[in-house]
RNA sequence: GAGAGUGUAGCUCAGUCGGUUAGAGCAUCGGUUUGUGGUACCGAGGGUCGUGGGUUCGAGCCCCAUCAUUCUCCCCA
């Protein structure tokens, strides 16, 4: 019996196509990583669920996809086991799990090779990562994620550098964007600022979605989470931080003079400023914004957002600094800083914006086509005197028909072909064909070489 | 976790009020052309209408259940 196959849900296969853009992404990237000192590392896809459970808080745990355990489990499992509900049965089957994100991996792989590895540490990591929630447009169950992080250094340099490998990446890229990036310190100077201290994560998940729903229904949602009138009419000076980032930067100091913290969070965002200057940086494209929070909670410092300008997408780029890093694996004192770049939705973007280069589909370059065993037989040696020359080609396999053969290099965009007959097999003389203008020429295969190297 | 939609050929989809043998385009294969693709013309193959039940003289169409899948909210990348 045989059944339809289909894809897992939330999953999705990349052919040939979609793989020359992909790896055109992840070229783009990698090399600009390498370029400010970062290394690859890659791990596993399964880790320990010990690892991976009580990192992402309940929600997370309930996201993971768990591994069942090989072998008879069921035979280790008691009636009792059952009637406790599957929460306590899954730790009973199931130790291990496919990764959630890149992070907490390799927090774990510093944590384990911390006396050998050099302090500050840089890495890269592109890897898919898999969630088990339910997909929709733009979320799949199994995606790639694209970080680079440096652990072991508290110094602000690196939150310029990340600034400068965005643009670099950008740019490469030909994306325009927008860069936004706040401190998570600010936010919280922002809450004790209004008297609500505290209470900075509800502020920072509802003022997040300020350029989604506006003002008045944040100011909504805020009163719903229960924050005062009074605290909710000192935030509305908030909205109205207009101007250059350094008129920003003087309105935000006088909001927060009574804030040790939110002090602490200019401070840092200046400093870091300073750096960008240094380094020629200009203010174009980037943007302070007070009210990016990001909501994910573990951010502690600086945090970033890139946007693709003249399309409609979400953020296609995040990242900020995070305390502790490795502190739920009992190494405190390991600060770290670091960017995840969105390659889905940089496709998207791209894809949408035409600014894929073209010529990249091309994979071989000749083929070699036949009228029989004989023919064919004539063509091996050419074959591989075209591959000793760096050209990509390849040989008809079977015997058939020209027309299918020549049908083949057209579905595969094959630019060249080399027709062998009995003709060019008594002169010597080969027929060479372009795919593209449709000319013909009868040529020695040396002068064939030659004319596909031009 | 909550809500909405969609399942018909390999793919994208029509299918009228419930009525005879379920269609199209694309794709595949063959031919026009035994040595010429991308264009054109001719032809062929391909279906348990997601699955199970129900209503009816009669169901692709109506009802119930179930499975799959897409989207929205929550949350996130």
């Amino acid at each position: 019996m045989s059944s339809k196959p289909s894809l897992a849900r939330g999953t999705r296969d990349f052919g040939p196509e979609k793989m020359v853009k992909r790896n055109y992404i992840f070229d783009t990237i990698k090399a600009v990583f390498q370029r400010f000192g970062f290394q690859p590392l890659e791990t596993p896809s399964m880790e320990n669920l010990s690892v991976l459970m009580g990192k992402y808080g309940d929600e997370g745990d309930q996201l993971l996809f768990k591994i069942l355990n090989s072998g008879n489990f069921s035979e280790k499992i008691s009636q009792t086991d059952l009637d406790e509900g599957y929460k306590k049965l899954t730790t009973k089957i199931s130790e291990k799990g496919l990764r959630y994100d890149l992070t907490v991996p390799f927090a774990r792989y510093v944590v384990m090779n911390r006396n050998e590895l050099p302090l500050p540490f840089k890495r890269y990591q592109i890897q898919p990562v898999w969630r088990a929630d339910r997909p929709q447009k733009g979320r799949y169950r199994e995606f790639y994620q694209c970080d680079a992080d440096v652990v072991g250094t508290d110094s602000l340099i690196c939150e310029a550098e990340i600034v400068m490998m965005i643009q670099e990446v950008m740019q490469s890229l030909n994306i325009n964007f927008n860069l936004k990036i706040n401190n998570r310190k600010i936010l919280s100077g922002l809450s004790e600022a209004i008297g609500a201290a505290g209470q900075e994560a509800a502020l920072a998940v509802a003022i997040d979605k300020l350029d989604k729903i506006g003002q008045e229904k944040v100011m909504e949602e805020l009163a719903e989470r229960g924050f005062s009138a009074e605290a909710l009419a000192n935030l509305t000076p908030v909205f109205s931080i207009t101007g250059s980032n350094q008129e920003k930067f003087t309105k935000l100091e006088e909001l927060l003079q009574t804030s040790e913290v939110g002090k602490k969070g200019i401070e840092e965002l200046r400093e870091m400023w300073n750096y960008m200057t240094a380094f020629g940086v200009t203010d174009e494209n980037i943007e302070l914004d007070i009210t990016l929070a990001r909501g994910l909670s573990y951010y502690t410092g600086a945090i970033f957002e890139v946007k693709a300008l003249d399309v409609q997408i979400g953020s296609i780029t995040g990242g900020g600094r995070y305390d502790n890093l490795t502190g739920t694996f009992g190494v405190p004192g390991l600060s770290g800083v670091g960017i995840s770049f969105g390659v889905d939705r940089i496709y998207d973007v791209l894809e949408e914006l035409n600014l894929f280069p073209n010529n990249q589909a091309v994979t071989t370059k000749l083929l070699f086509c036949h009228f029989g065993k004989e023919e064919q037989n004539y063509t091996l040696p050419l074959l591989r005197a075209a591959r000793e020359r760096g050209i990509n080609a390849e040989v008809f396999p079977d015997n058939a028909k020209i027309k299918k053969q020549l049908d083949y290099a057209d579905r595969k965009k094959i630019p060249f072909v080399v027709i062998i007959g009995s003709d060019e097999l008594q002169s010597g003389l080969l027929t060479l064909k372009d795919m593209t203008s449709g000319e013909q020429f009868k040529l020695s295969i040396d002068d064939i070489f030659a004319k596909i190297n031009e």
